[in-house]
DNA sequence: CTGCATGCTCACCCCAGGGTAACCACCCAC
DNA sequence: GTGGGTGGTTACCCTGGGGTGAGCATGCAG
């Protein structure tokens, strides 16, 4: 069971956390939701670039399964050499606005105690 | 490594989100913390009970994760039989409202097509 | 003495998600 | 014919996060 199994949630809340959750749950979605919103209209080879250390297999697999949840749009142009380009959908823009103030409470938070520890 | 590894992010960006990913990144966390929303001061057992299909290992080691993080408080009492209750700091409700827009997206989502695929 | 209730810890196992690397089909430049 | 660049796929391996079940310290009710 992958995901969160709560028909109705803790007290009967739909809670809705746990669906976006399962859509950003990939060790490299919200990187590449950030790196399309940043870059729009980005090629396979361009967004690995944009990504260091992401490797084609989970890349192509992430993308594939944001695909599937309609939050990316994949272009594949019949050209030689191939090309494909994928962008943001407006559900995945609005993904994306969403995740803003998670963003900037990453970024407010005052010196995170657990990153100290991971450093020591 | 299991952080992700972006000194700077994709292009120059601090980012933000991956900071926060790691703090609600357990399985379990993001409903401890809503439980905790909705429930304030509730202990141990209440908590197991209010999470249903947590385990007692799983949700005593998110607790002491999000202690160390900083977004849970503990209090222990000294009695018998032992008391502890557990609250959101104030980061930790930030944290929660920072969550909500999320929450948002995933209940008002135009019917996401995987969970079509996973229930077929 | 037994059991129950609390809030854990410990030892063990399992599997999915992610990493590694090779391969494919296509065409062009050399 | 060899190499490069495109956007992947396939096979395999490996780690760690989470699940399972037991045990522990304590005191009270029965």
């Amino acid at each position: 069971m992958t995901t969160l199994n709560r028909p109705g949630a803790p007290d009967g809340h739909a809670c809705g956390i746990d669906t976006a959750m399962e859509v950003i749950g990939g060790k490299w979605k919200v990187l590449i939701l950030w790196a399309l919103h940043e870059h729009p209209y980005r090629r396979f080879g361009e967004l690995r670039r944009l990504l260091p250390g992401v490797t084609e297999k989970v890349l192509a697999s992430h993308l594939r399964e944001m695909e599937a949840d309609g939050i990316v749009h994949r272009v594949s142009y019949d050209e030689v050499p191939p090309r494909v380009e994928y962008s943001l959908t407006e559900d995945g823009k609005r993904l994306n606005d969403a995740l803003q103030p998670l963003a900037a409470w990453g970024r407010e938070r005052p010196t995170a105690r657990r990153l100290a520890e991971r450093a020591g």
